[in-house]
DNA sequence: GAGTGGATAATTTTT
DNA sequence: TTATCCACTC
């Protein structure tokens, strides 16, 4: 093996190398053939692609610009280019990494009029989709009781990751509901085109059928990149497999096979739920005739308690390859179990276990991470943490691009960038209202389909329209002169803020949220000015790496974030606590876990019970979870746990089980078992933390003096101003600030004392 | 055409 | 428990 390496005369040779140990030294220098590197958990995966990369630059002369990496998220590509910049140099600002999404759409944008879209199609994100497919069924006449357009979005998702074709999947129809679904797939495409508009999936189908419809095109890439690699492999799908197998390809003339170098671990393989398949990283042996395979099984993160745990859970999983990771860390400290009486007592632990660490250890919030299956979890943790003053920030959830108003701001900027873009259009076509309902647009839409022109155009000739409302008319009309004003601004390239504050401000968005009496509306106020300042950081940004900021670019940018790349980097004082979902969680570490609701149904979840395929999944998902945490790993769950109000008492996780006994440090385990679970009744005694007395009776009325500080469900923070009453009657007067004073019933209204 | 209220459904996971 | 949809009224 050591003939891998290069002369240790070579100074800047083995001072790329400084750090690596043999294996990942040899997957670094490794030349030629196609290159697999099997990595487990924490084994410097990451590092070793950055190294390759700068080792290719550096020390075998490969140009920046020959260069395609592609990782899973814009932040880990952004950490990437940065950290190669570290170790070669300006020069690394001109190499392609990114995102398989984000390649797709800069070399869709190059070729786009070769299938027919303008540069300036707009990116549709699932609901986008769903909200087209829902169109569609309703023009197709279906009962979405029957066939929800859910499931179709669903369906031709699963076509496009497959690469099939509406027509083939016509071809392949057996039953009435599959003819319907390729029926239904044929229009939404055709629906997709006429609005100039690209769906996630297509991103990647239209590449691969741009690149094999047009050779031209095809081997143009194929001169340019002699390099490929790819993180994350295990998570590409069957149209991305397919993308880079075609960007390789066989050397062909004076185009040599590109060099490959993929990486990537079987058992964190965990987004098969939208088509990922490990067929491609099991395969790639056999795709790959000319293979090398390098394994890295040290890892580099964990202590060997946290990784015995981890092996142990995923060794449950049949047919795996072996792997087995190993540390030399030390045992490090037990890993910490807890079971709360429900979840607002396993939240209530977790608050207090951070603040121990914090007082004890000098552990600080930003090392601490917060992992659940669901994103609903987060809501309890959230409640506790404001209350214990525990700085915080959820990853994903809520996202702030789907929040509403965002949506509509967004909205109008896609329609200015591309008026086809009939969901945009619809959306924001009544948003502020203008009394344009939905007889008015269903009489444009009888229009464009009678003249057979786009909505958009449909819009412009209102005043065809059959049995159209002349005030519903005029406003149309002023609609479209609105739009067309706007449209100045992007055609003179006016930068992106400053389109979208004369949006807000023309359209009358901004002044109908200001005189609203909703008090929602204000923080929506807030959102867009976050929005606003997301466009400014963006040209900021892009000026300083000399790059273009248009309307596009940031419309690109915005539609093609991922959660993961918004996460903090903790460096600036202590810090916040970190939550998110398991599957967010891929590919970071943190000193501190806590893996909570470790309840069977929960996680694994209820869904994935019947399916042995699915259960693997979440097994590797639980695999993903134990092996982000470097240090200190708690496991918790609760015996009773609400949801929709009622609640459920859950077995523990079976992942849980699967834990060698020896490894965990019990806090707080469950009482021996009821006689009758199903009987068991909730906790007696409820925690400071459980929601204050309800409609049960004879449990005593929270009981407040004027200058208590309370919290509401719904209002928030507030200050008692005055009492009356006693007992079931009793009233509090409770001032909520912006909300304003409100009476409440103590015994009905959510509210509790801080 | 817009606002109200009651029934009803919903929670996997996301580039 | 909350969010969304639909029917009904103004």
């Amino acid at each position: 093996m050591s003939t891998l390496f290069p002369d240790p005369a070579d100074e800047a040779e083995s001072d790329l190398l400084t750090g690596l140990n043999d294996p990942q030294r040899a997957a670094v220098v490794h030349a030629g053939t196609p290159l697999l590197i099997v990595a487990g958990a924490g084994s410097g995966k990451t590092r070793v692609l950055t190294h390759r990369v700068a080792h290719l630059i550096r020390a075998r002369g490969v140009r920046p610009s020959e260069l395609l990496a592609i990782t899973f998220t814009n932040k880990a590509a952004g950490e990437m280019k940065e950290r190669v910049a570290e170790l070669i140099g300006p020069q690394a600002k001109s190499m392609w990494v990114s995102t398989f999404h984000s390649a797709c759409v800069r070399i869709l944008r190059s070729e786009a009029d070769r299938l027919g879209y303008t540069k300036s199609f707009s990116i549709y994100d699932s609901a986008d989709s769903q909200r087209l497919m829902t169109m569609v069924c309703r023009e197709l006449d279906l009962d979405p009781k029957r066939y929800p357009p859910r499931s179709f979005s669903n369906q031709v998702s699963n076509f496009k990751n497959e690469l099939i074709d509406y027509e083939a999947a016509a071809a392949q129809a057996t039953s009435h509901q599959e003819q319907t679904v390729a029926q239904a797939y044929a229009l939404y495409q055709r629906r997709l085109r006429s609005a100039n508009a690209m769906d996630f999936d297509d991103l990647i189908m239209l590449t691969v059928n741009l690149l094999q419809a047009f050779p031209e095109v095809l081997q143009s890439y194929r001169r340019r990149f002699g390099h490929i690699l790819v993180d994350e492999y295990q998570d590409t799908n069957h149209a991305q497999y397919v993308l880079v197998r075609e960007l390789v390809g066989p050397a062909v003339g004076p185009i040599p096979q590109a060099e490959l170098c993929v990486v990537g671990d079987s058992d964190q393989s965990i987004y098969a739920f939208r088509g990922a398949t490990i067929r491609n990283i099991l395969q790639f042996e056999q795709d790959y005739p000319n293979a090398t395979t390098i394994v890295l099984e040290q890892n580099y993160r964990s202590t060997q308690n946290i990784l015995s745990a981890a092996n142990a859970v995923i060794s449950q999983n049949p047919n795996r390859p072996p792997k087995t990771l190993w540390s030399n860390a030390g045992a490090g400290a037990q890993i910490v179990g807890y079971v709360g009486d429900d979840e607002h007592d396993e939240a209530r632990f977790v608050a207090e276990e951070i603040v121990e660490l914090g007082r004890n250890e000098g552990i600080r919030p930003c090392d601490v991470a917060i992992f659940y299956r669901t994103n609903a979890a987060s809501r309890v943790f959230e409640e506790v943490f404001i209350r214990s003053d525990m700085p915080y920030r959820v990853v994903g959830g809520v996202r702030f691009y789907e929040r509403k108003e965002i949506r509509d701001a967004l909205a109008y900027l896609r329609i200015l960038a591309n008026p086809q873009d009939e969901v945009s259009l619809r959306r924001i076509l009544n948003v502020p209202k203008r009394g344009i309902g939905d007889k008015a647009q269903e009489a444009v839409e009888t229009l464009s389909r009678r003249e057979r022109i786009t909505f958009w155009e449909a819009l412009r000739r209102c005043d065809e329209a059959p049995g159209l409302a002349t005030r519903a008319r005029t406003q149309m009309q002023a609609f479209v002169e609105l739009l067309d004003v706007l449209q100045i601004l992007v055609e003179s390239q006016t930068p992106p803020a400053e389109i979208l504050e004369a949006v807000l401000d023309q359209t009358g968005y901004l002044s109908e949220l200001r005189t609203s009496l909703d008090p929602q509306d204000e923080t929506r106020i807030e959102n867009l000015a976050e929005l606003e300042a997301v466009a400014r950081e963006f040209e900021e940004t892009a000026a300083s790496n000399d790059e273009p900021a248009t309307l596009f670019e940031f419309l690109e940018r915005v539609s093609l974030v991922a959660d993961a790349d918004s996460i903090p980097n903790g460096d600036d004082g202590g810090g916040v606590v970190t939550l998110m979902t398991l599957h967010t969680a891929k590919g970071l570490e943190f000193p501190v876990v806590f893996l909570t609701a470790m309840e069977d149904g929960v996680f694994p979840h209820i869904r994935s019970l019947d399916d042995p395929a699915e259960l693997q999944e979440e097994r590797r998902l639980a695999y993903v979870g134990l092996t982000r945490a470097r240090q200190r790993l708690y496991l918790s769950r609760a015996v009773s746990r609400s949801t929709w109000g009622a609640p459920n008492y859950n077995l523990a996780s079976r992942f849980l089980e699967e834990i060698p006994t020896e490894l965990l440090d019990w806090r707080r385990e469950a009482e021996v078992a009821h006689s009758d679970r199903w009987k068991a009744v909730p906790p007696r005694t409820p925690s400071v933390f459980a929601p204050a007395a309800r409609r049960s009776s004879g449990q005593p009325v929270l009981d407040l003096a004027p200058g208590d500080r309370v919290t509401h469900d719904s209002f928030g923070l507030g200050t008692v101003v005055a009492v009356s009453g006693e007992g079931d009657r009793a009233q509090a007067t409770v001032d909520f600030g912006s909300t304003g004073e409100k009476r409440l019933l103590l015994r009905y209204a959510p509210v509790q004392k801080l």
